[in-house]
DNA sequence: CTGAAAGCGCTTACAG
DNA sequence: CTGAAAGCGCTTACAG
C-alpha cells in the first residue's frame, strides 16, 4: 500500500532516478524508447511526481487567483462565473489553482509568504478595486501574471485582458444617438471600482461629443435600493424621462427593469434598457435585457493560455488585450432602433 | 535577498532547528520564553515555514474543494456564492483551498494523485450529481471531509451539512394547504441531481398525505426554455391553473415569474410563486420572489469549522447536520395567506 | 525542555 | 543519452 516513488519507477524500468526525472522535466534529454518505457512503468505503478518534493526543488505548478473585491459587499456574477472556467483550463494544463478573495491585511501576509517562498509559478489577478498593492508585489517579484481587467497604467508591466471599457461604452452611446435616440441616461456603479469609472467615462465622452443633452448619470452605487430610488426619481418627472437607460452591468439593468415595471413603465416599449455583460440572468427576466455582451469564458481561456505561455517560455509578457463585444438585442430595447 | 529559512531563525534566536520547528508544530514542548523569542525573531526575519518542505515531511494545509457539477451546463448561484466564503474561512485558519470543478476522467486522476500523495489534509465535497466516486475515494483514504449536501446514505461515513430537503419542502407544502391553497404545482429540476430528487419527494409526500389533488409536476429540467414552455402549457388550460407554484430553486422561480408576466398572469395576484434558496437575485426582479431561504454563508462557515475540528483533533466525524430555513415573504405570494 | 541527525521525494549540476 | 550524488527546508524519533 505504500505509494510508489521515483525510485520504484527507476528500478522497475531499469534506469536511473535521473532519467525518470528527465522524462517529466526535460523530455528532450531522454531517448524516445526510454521515455516510453518509463511512462509505461509509471502508469503501471500509478506514479505521479510528488509536488511537495518538486516544489522543494524549485518546481511548482500552483497558480494563485487574486480577487480583490469584497464578497460580502455584493455579488459579482461575472467574476463568480469566471472562476470555474479558469480552474478548468488550468487543471487541464496540469496546474493547481488557489483562489484568494478579498486580500486584506492577513491574506496579504499569506500571499507574501507564498510568493517569497516561490511556491507559486504564476498568478491571475482580477482587477476590481483600485488597490493594486498585491499586483505591485507580483510584478516586483517577477511572478508571471495575467490581469483580468483594463489597466492602462499597468499594460507596460503585465498582460491585461478585458473589453475596452471606455471605448466600448462610448461607441454604444454614439450608436444609439445615430439611431435617433435623443436622451440617454446612464446608471453607474460605485466609481471606487475601476471598471465603473472607465465605463462612465465612455458615456461622458459620447454625450459631450454629441452635445445633444447634458449627461444624466444616476446610481454611483452598488446598492439596489439606492438605484431603484434614483430610477423612481428620474421617471417621476415626466419631462425628464430619457429614451434609453444604459446600465453599468446587467445586474443593474435588472434592478432598473424591476423598478420601471413597478412604476408601470414598460421597458422596451416606453423606454429602452441596456445592460453590459451578457450574463445568463439577463435572459431570465421579463422583458429580457438587451446587453452589450462579451464572453467571460473566452476571457478566462485567454488568460490561462497567456499565463501558460509565459511560464513555459520563461518570459514575462506585458500589454493590453481587448476582447470583442457583441450587442445582444432583446426585448428591453425597441427593435427597429438598434437592429437597423 | 535570499529568503530566510528555519536555520536562520534558529541561529539568530540562539536555539536549535528542532526548537524552532516545535514552536510551529508542537508549541507545548517549548518553554514560553523560548517560544516568544523564536516568534519574535521569525517576525524580524520575515520567516514563514516553506510549505513544500513541510508537505514533504507529511504536514500539509491544502484543502480540496470538489464541485461535482458541470459548469458549462448551467449556473449554480448557490454554489458559486459559497466558494468565496469557504475560501475566506479556510484562509483565516491557515489553510489553502484548491477547487476542482467537474471531476471528469482527467481531474479524477489529479485528485487521486494528490490524495495518494497525502498532499491534502482535508476536503469539502459539494454534492450535486449522483456520482460519488470521488467521495468514496476520500472516505476510503480517510481524508477528513465535509459534504455540503443532504446524503442519507453517507451520513454514517462523513459529515454532511445542508437543509433537510425532503422534509422542508413537505412542511412548506403542508403549510400552504393549511393556509387554504387548494392546488399546488411544483417545478422540478433535473432529477439526476440529488437535491432535485429530494425536494420533489417532499412535494409528493405532502400532496399524497393531504390528498386534495393529484401531483402537478413540471420541468424536470435545468433548461429555462423548457420550463417556460411547461408553464405556458400549464396556464393555457384555464381550469388547471394552480394557486401556487413552488420552484425547486430561486432561479427557476425567476423563470416562472418571467413566463407568467409574459402571459399576463401576475405573480402574487393571480397566482403565487415560491422559490427555494433566498439568493440575492430573488430581490432583483419584479415582483420580488418569495422564497424558502437558508444561509449559504452559514453553511460555508459550519463546513469549515467542522473540517478544522476534524483536522485539529485528528478524528473523523460523521453525521448529518441540517440547518434551518426561513420563509421570506415577498411580493410573489399573497400576503394574507402565508403571513397568518 | 532542548538538540544532533536522518530522511521525506524529488531536481539538476556535473561527469562520463 | 544516462547516472551517482548533493541538497532543497523542513519534521520527528531518539537521546539527553
Amino acid at each position: 500500500m505504500k505509494k510508489n516513488g521515483i525510485r520504484d519507477v527507476a528500478k522497475m524500468a531499469g534506469v536511473s532516478i535521473t532519467t525518470v526525472s528527465f522524462v517529466y522535466n526535460n523530455p528532450d534529454r531522454v531517448k524516445e524508447d526510454t521515455r516510453k518505457l518509463v511512462l509505461d512503468v509509471a502508469k503501471k505503478l500509478n506514479y505521479t511526481p510528488d509536488f511537495n518534493a518538486s516544489g522543494l526543488r524549485g518546481k511548482t505548478n500552483l497558480i494563485t487567483l487574486i480577487v480583490n473585491f469584497n464578497v460580502d459587499e455584493q455579488s459579482h456574477p461575472t467574476i463568480s462565473e469566471a472562476i470555474p472556467h479558469i480552474s478548468k483550463h488550468l487543471t487541464a494544463l496540469g496546474y493547481y489553482l488557489i483562489p484568494f478573495f478579498e486580500p486584506e491585511e492577513k491574506e496579504t501576509m499569506y500571499l507574501n509568504s507564498i510568493i517569497s517562498n516561490k511556491q507559486i509559478c504564476g498568478s491571475i489577478f482580477m482587477a476590481s478595486k483600485k488597490n493594486m498593492k498585491l499586483l505591485d508585489l507580483l510584478i516586483e517579484k517577477n511572478i508571471p501574471t495575467v490581469v483580468i481587467g483594463d489597466l492602462e497604467n499597468y499594460s507596460n508591466k503585465v498582460f491585461c485582458i478585458d473589453i475596452d471599457n471606455s471605448k466600448e461604452i462610448k461607441n454604444l452611446v454614439n450608436k444609439l444617438y445615430k439611431l435617433g435616440y435623443k436622451k440617454i441616461a446612464y446608471v453607474s456603479g460605485n466609481i471606487d471600482y475601476i471598471v465603473c469609472e472607465q465605463r462612465l467615462k465612455g458615456y461622458y465622452d459620447s454625450v459631450k461629443e454629441n452635445n445633444i443633452h447634458s449627461p444624466i448619470v444616476l446610481g454611483y452605487t452598488e446598492d439596489a435600493e439606492k438605484i431603484k430610488q434614483d430610477i423612481k426619481k428620474l421617471i417621476s418627472n415626466k419631462k425628464d424621462i430619457p429614451d434609453v437607460i444604459i446600465c453599468k452591468d446587467d445586474i443593474k439593468g435588472i434592478y432598473v427593469i424591476s423598478e420601471l415595471l413597478r412604476n408601470n413603465i414598460f421597458p422596451g416599449i416606453d423606454i429602452g434598457v441596456i445592460g453590459i455583460g451578457g450574463i445568463s440572468a439577463s435572459e431570465y427576466i421579463y422583458p429580457n435585457l438587451s446587453s452589450l455582451s462579451f464572453s467571460i469564458k473566452n476571457i478566462s481561456k485567454l488568460a490561462v493560455k497567456n499565463l501558460n505561455d509565459m511560464i513555459i517560455n520563461n518570459k514575462i509578457i506585458s500589454g493590453q488585450k481587448y476582447i470583442k463585444t457583441k450587442f445582444l438585442f432583446k426585448e428591453s430595447l425597441k427593435e427597429k432602433s438598434i437592429n437597423s
